[in-house]
This record gives C-alpha cells, sequence and structure tokens, in this order.
DNA sequence: GATGAATGAGCATTCATTCAT
DNA sequence: AATGAATGAATGCTCATTCAT
C-alpha cells in the first residue's frame, strides 16, 4: 500500500509546508519534492499527478481530523456536551498547526472546480459527524424537535468555519481555542427549545 | 471620472457573465473584452489590470447590495425585524441574479490571496451593517447584553454565507428566499437573551 | 487569410532551418520562434500547435513541389518525356535546397504516426501526378498495357524517392540532377512494352 | 557470449512486440522489461542502453533475413531466377512475421539519425546481396553491360520496400506474395538489355 | 479614445538510466 | 546475476499586458 510508505506521508507533508508558505498559486511540484527531499519524478511514483497531491492531502488531514474528533467525542452522550467537543477540537487542532490552518482555510479554496468537488466530498464526513450530534439532540429532546437539520447543520457548520477563518486571515494574532466556549453557547442557544 | 462612463460598467457586467458561465480560471481578459464589445486594449483604459476588473466588480455590486438591503431596511427600528429583513434581501436579491451568485459565491474565492484580502475589505460594508443591527439589539435589550459582537457578526455572516453557497453549489434548485424565516428564527435564538 | 500573412511562411522556412540544422527532436518552438525573428507566443496566432506547423510545412512545400512540377510538365504531351520532367524536377528542386532534402528525406520521417498520416495525405497529389503519367503513357500505347498502375507507382516512387534518400544520406556529395537520365532510362524500361 | 543468452532473445522478442503493439514513441524500456518479464535493470546487463536495443534487434532479425534469403538461393545460378527468389523470400517473410513487418517498416523509421545511420550499416548485407545478383546478371549478359549497379540497386531496394511499407500501412488487407511476379518482372524489364 | 498583433515568462510530467541491495 | 525504487533533465503552450497605429 502506497499510502503505508514514509514517503507518502513526507511528500504530503511537504505539500502542506510549501502551500502555507507560498500560497497555492506558487506551490511548484519541484518546490514541494525539494521540501520533501526527494527528486521531482519520485513524486509520480506516489501520485498520479498535481491534483492528487492536493486531493490526498485533503483526504489524509480531513481523515486524521474527523477520526480524532470521535475519538474527543467517545463517552460523551448528550449532544451539547458533544457539539462543545466538536468546536474545541476543531479550534484546538487547527490552532496547533499552523500551516494545515492555512492551506484548508485559505489556500486550498483557489483550487479549481474538479479539486472542490472531491474536497467537498470528503468534507461530507465531517457534516455527518455535526448531523449525527444534532440528530442526537434532537432525539434526545435537547435541541428542538422542529429543528430543520440540514440548514442547522450549514449554521454549525457556516460559523466555525467563519470564525476560524477570520482567524487565519488575521494571521492568528490571538488564541482561537478561547473563543469555543461563547461559540458553544451561541449554537447550543439557537439549537435548543 | 472612468466609473461613470459606459464602458466602465459594460465590462463589469461582462466580467460577471463571462466568469459565471466559464470559470474563473477560464475567464481570460480577451473573452472578457469579447462579451463586452470591446478591444482587449480597451479594458486597460478602465482598469490598471485584471485584479482590478475583479476588485471593481465585487465592490461595484456589493456597494448596490448594501445600498438596497439599507433601502429596505429603512424605518424598521426593531433589531429582529432589522435581521429579518437582511436575511431576506440577501436571498432575495441573489435568487434573482444567478450569474452574480456564482460568481460571488464559487468563482471569485477561486481568486489569489491578495484579491481575497482586498474583496474583504470590500465586504466590511456589509459586516457594518450588520454590527449596527446588533449593536442596536444589544442596545435595545432584545439581544444578549454580554453578546460578543465580533463572533456574532461571524456567525450571522458565516450562516447566511454557508446557506447561500450550498444553494448554489446544488445549483439553485429550490427556492432560497423559503429557508429565510427558519434562518432568521435560528439566528434571533442565539443572539436572544 | 493566415497563410497569405509574411509571418506565416517566415515560420514555416524558420522550421525548415531548425529541423534540418538540428534535428526533429531538438527542434524546439522557441528555437523555430527564435530562428523566425518572433517571440515564442507569436508563432501560436499562425499555428495551431507544433504539430501544426510541420504539417503545414509539409503542405506548403509539398504544394509548391507538384505546381512546380506541373507548370514544368506543360506542352509535354508524350509520357516517357513528362516522366523525364518529373524526375528531373524532383531532383533538381531538392538538389537547389538543401535543408528542405534533409527534412522531408530524414527528419519529418521521424514524427509521429498522426502527423505522418497527415503527410501521407498530402503525398497522394504527388502520386496522383504519378498516375496521370503513366495512365497517359498506357492509353498512348507507350507503357505496357497490362501495367499495374498501382504497382508500377510504387516503383517509380520508390526508386525516386530512394535515390534521393541515399543521396540525403551521403551529404549530397555528388550531383543528383546527372543521375536523373540514367533513372528515366530504367523506370521507362521497365514500364514499356 | 551474451547473444548466446537466452534473455538476450527474450529482450529482443520483447522489443518487436512492444514496438508493434504501441508504436516506437510509446516503446519504453519499462514496457519491453515486462514483456521479456525481467526487471527494468536487467535489460541493461545485456545492452548499452535503449539505442543498442534496437540496432541489435535490427542487426539480429535482418541478419536472420539475410541468411534465409541466401539459404533460398542456394542452387540458382540465373540472376533472373536469384531476383525471383529474393522478391518471393523478402515478401513472404515479412508477411509471416506481422509484428516485425511493421517495426522494420514504419516504427524504427521514426528512430534518429544517428539509429538510422546504424540501422543502414546493417542494411547493406541485404544491399550486398542485391549487388551480387546484378553483377552476376551482368557478367552473364542477362542485364544490361552498362547497368550502374549502385542506381540499379538503389531502383530494386526502393520498390521492394515501397511495395512492403504500402502493404503494411494498409494494414496488410491483401497478400503481398502475390505481387511477387508482377514486381519481377517490372524489375527484370528495367534491368535487362 | 480605441485597437489587436505581438510579447515572453513560467511549469507539470515522462522515462532512460543508475546503483544499493 | 537480478532487481526496481529513485533520479532529474528537458519543453510545449497560455494569457495578461503593451504599444504602434
Amino acid at each position: 500500500m502506497k499510502k503505508d510508505k514514509p514517503k507518502y506521508k513526507q511528500i504530503i507533508d511537504a505539500a502542506v509546508v510549501v502551500i502555507a508558505e507560498n500560497g497555492y498559486h506558487h506551490a511548484q511540484v519541484s518546490k514541494i519534492a525539494k521540501q520533501a527531499g526527494v527528486a521531482d519524478g519520485t513524486i509520480y511514483l506516489y501520485f498520479k499527478n498535481k491534483e492528487d497531491i492536493l486531493i490526498s492531502l485533503f483526504e489524509e488531514k480531513m481523515g486524521q481530523f474527523v477520526r480524532s474528533i470521535r475519538s474527543r467525542m467517545a463517552g460523551k452522550e448528550n449532544a451539547v456536551e458533544q457539539l462543545e467537543v466538536l468546536i474545541e477540537s476543531h479550534f484546538y487542532m487547527l490552532s496547533e498547526d499552523y500551516h494545515l490552518a492555512i492551506v484548508t482555510q485559505l489556500e486550498l479554496r483557489q483550487s479549481n472546480k474538479d479539486i472542490r468537488l472531491k474536497i467537498n466530498e470528503v468534507l461530507k464526513e465531517y457534516l455527518l459527524l455535526v448531523d449525527e450530534i444534532l440528530h442526537n439532540g434532537v432525539k434526545k429532546q435537547i435541541f428542538s424537535e422542529e429543528l430543520d437539520i440540514r440548514l442547522a447543520r450549514q449554521m454549525v457548520f457556516g460559523t466555525i468555519d467563519e470564525v476560524v477563518t477570520t482567524w487565519v486571515i488575521n494571521e492568528q494574532k490571538y488564541d482561537i481555542t478561547k473563543l469555543a466556549p461563547e461559540i458553544h453557547s451561541l449554537l447550543v442557544k439557537a439549537l435548543s427549545k
């Protein structure tokens, strides 16, 4: 399995750094190869083309992201607590990975439609997680029984994403993890009966 | 003033059509010129460079957007009603301009960081409007007195933006104006005491 | 009409020189542009792509070639004399254009299948000319009435082509036009009753 | 002697198949290795480089070709009969080896000038055979005493080669061996007194 | 003011060859 | 002898911008 070979992850990590530091449009394959400490051609032993690097990057990182949130959520049965963990984890993990935050919030959004469609596929995993929390909350009668899950999910994701993007645009000048309680409180109020 | 000459608007409208129909990355200056019925070189008599077209496009359209919402809000003193008008207007205006919705929600976001920063400058006008509503609501004790205006604004804008983007990605298959009451209700619950 | 603009012919002539001097595989577009005294991008105002340059080169030169032979044949009614003119003209014209001889006999044959198919299309004009001479000779009972035109044409073309290629491979060390009478005599003997 | 080891021939036969099926420009060393059932690196234990495979291929196959014709000619003393055997054998052997015909008539001609020059070296064996027949015919006063052997050889080879190439381009749709008598007859007429 | 022909910088990808195992 | 992962040089084409007319 190619994904388990060390150079696979090595190249993806190099791509994150190069894109974050140079911007999407100046992230040439040769720069990524240099950063990864391999020859240009080696990239193509692990990835079909440049597009494939970006999609794999997102899959790999977003996969970890969702798995990590799920494991942190383990044991929490209450939807309010689950949402708390989701927000805290989301903010915490991006605050711990400076480069990844820039890449996911700003740079990867410049990619063409094909790449973004594939990225959206990957995002669905995250959105499903949000849906699970919302369904749980409604079932346990913590959230409003008339809640439109689809719209509520858009509010939750839209709010979190906007807060993170604003923080990245402001060059991460403040501690985003400190915003979690207030965001959580706002969202819970919106969702509750 | 260049902005008052007919070709200025002619070129901006051409840019909206060309970007919406071809996508950001296939919207060459020569295509925009053709659509506007002018020579390539003529573009540069009205705009410094391609970047300037895009920023001007956003300024022009977002300016109209905010002015239009303000005029619809005239007479409403209640923050809850004002927010209602904001959401309804936002959804209504984009639902009336198919091309503009695609351009602002999907295509222009593919531009590079520099352009997006300038676009954010222009967005501030809209965000100020949101802030005004929120301040008003807090002052009139309709919204929670402990509301963090900055975060609340990010929630309002993030939610509205995500709802619109989802609608555009789904090719505007449903009537977005019908979602306004529910979104309004969710946000008001979040903001209220 | 693009073909009538001076730069069209200028680029084709440059391509002949560059290919003859550097070989097919080292004839980069940038070298052709430099030789033609234009920018790389200018090439693409006149030709769809590199392949198109090569096909156009062959069309242009082979077209002239056939037209030139036809005009030299004007007035000759006798198939034996027509064949004489054909051979003499063929040898003479290539002996006058050192670079073109190299390009048509050696370099262009390295092109890929697509290009060679299109080149073969163009060659058909020449082969039709040979057919006309052969038909004429048979009709006038100068050539054998049982002549298989298709095979005879392959003999005529194969012989002429091999003689020219041998001369080019030997770096044109001898005067090929002096070989015309003997080749003519051999072919006429073969074709005659 | 490397040429006697089984893998030597194995690689050459693989090269014929791969070139015939994929075309010269898509016949990568790795494909040849795969077809031969060896590792890429193994190729380089038997051949200096890719060029060397192609030249060796031609040497090996053309050597067999000439030896085979010579053995079929054994016993024929008459130049006319010898030429008959040459043409028949040439056509017969290529009609029996579908892949080889494609490779020698079409694909190998796309190789660069250096390789083609070396291939021509190998071809000399064949041309010497033609020369022998011609000399024999002249000595025995069957062929014209004034025959220019060099030009006559070019006619014989050029004609045969063109007939075979035309047959291969037409995807071997007809039986080329049936053309031998007519080609023989044309050539004998040309060469005779 | 308006034109549009000309410019030229910039980059993903392939594949023959090597060499540590 | 045999392997196959790794190497890295080499190039066609696009398109924003200019400037002579």
